[in-house]
DNA sequence: GTAATTCCGACAGAAATGGTCGTATACTAA
DNA sequence: TTAGTATACGACCATTTCTGTCGGAATTAC
């Protein structure tokens, strides 16, 4: 419940160990599976997608791999995730425009949708670089989330 | 992703209409299932859970039902996703005490862990009480319906 | 006793998730 | 040019999780 799926967690894992090695011109998906002994073909196409999303540059051929397409410090754990899994909305019932189908239900998703705003919040004020320096990291999100959490 | 089941959904939404209506001594779950028209017997089963748990009190036999143990303002939403969907990690890789099995992607865990733990605090702070009084204002509804709009 | 109701386990269909395979394409270097 | 390395991409399968149903037992009011 309210996990992160495997995939994301790959994911971030992968970005954190680029950034950990801007040294290198391009990691490819093979050397960042083995680093962290994760499915080679599995983690390629996560790398594909962030690619896709503008988040990593990709290079095919010998020495090829890839890199972080921006700064460590101006991607946010928020983009990683939202490329690998999709939006998210915490409540459920997310039918589309006709919001949804049971109408009263919508009565509890309307404050659940402000959890929804805090959680994005946290982690878009979460970057890359963040988990790639490992010390403490997360001092940011804490006041965010006490912020937001505040605001109701 | 990072979503509520339906179950916790619908334990969320049983509760509001239970904080609603304290003039009933019980409702039966078929009450509260017509109400929203979600699944009288799924229903069922969340209700008795959440007894488990002691969030309500329960009466068996006619005329029985379910209410709130506690006041509605003591009963936060953490609880009741917690009493349905069970203890939550944002990060998947939680294989108890030896820790992850890949060892480096315990880094990543710690940062994550605090974004955790702000989100259960958000949760904790949202009682049955502020969902049951929340007026809903049509306009307020339709933009919360554009942004989920966006969700797949 | 009968009807309403909680209680509980088993189970089935559906969906999401995690992971694999095969193949095509792009690039590099010898 | 050719071989090797790597991305790109689609199809597929296995497993799990989620959602919902069924059937029966125990409990209580009338």
């Amino acid at each position: 419940m309210l996990k992160l799926t495997k995939k994301a967690d790959y994911g971030l894992m992968a970005l954190k160990y680029l950034a950990e090695h801007p040294e290198a011109t391009a990691l490819s998906a093979k050397d960042v599976a083995d680093a962290y002994g994760i499915p080679a073909q599995l983690l390629a196409k996560i790398l594909q997608q962030l690619t896709k999303s503008g988040l990593l540059r990709s290079h095919a051929g010998m020495n090829g791999g890839y890199a972080l397409a921006r700064d460590a410090r101006s991607i946010s754990a928020y983009e990683v995730i939202l490329s690998i899994d999709g939006p998210f909305f915490i409540t459920s019932c997310t039918k589309g425009k006709t919001g949804c189908e049971l109408e009263p239900s919508c009565t509890i998703k309307e404050p659940l949708a402000r959890v929804n705003e805090t959680i994005a919040g946290v982690l878009k004020s979460i970057s890359i670089q963040d988990l790639a320096e490992h010390e403490q990291p997360a001092a940011r999100a804490q006041e965010a989330g006490g912020l937001v959490a505040l605001t109701r």
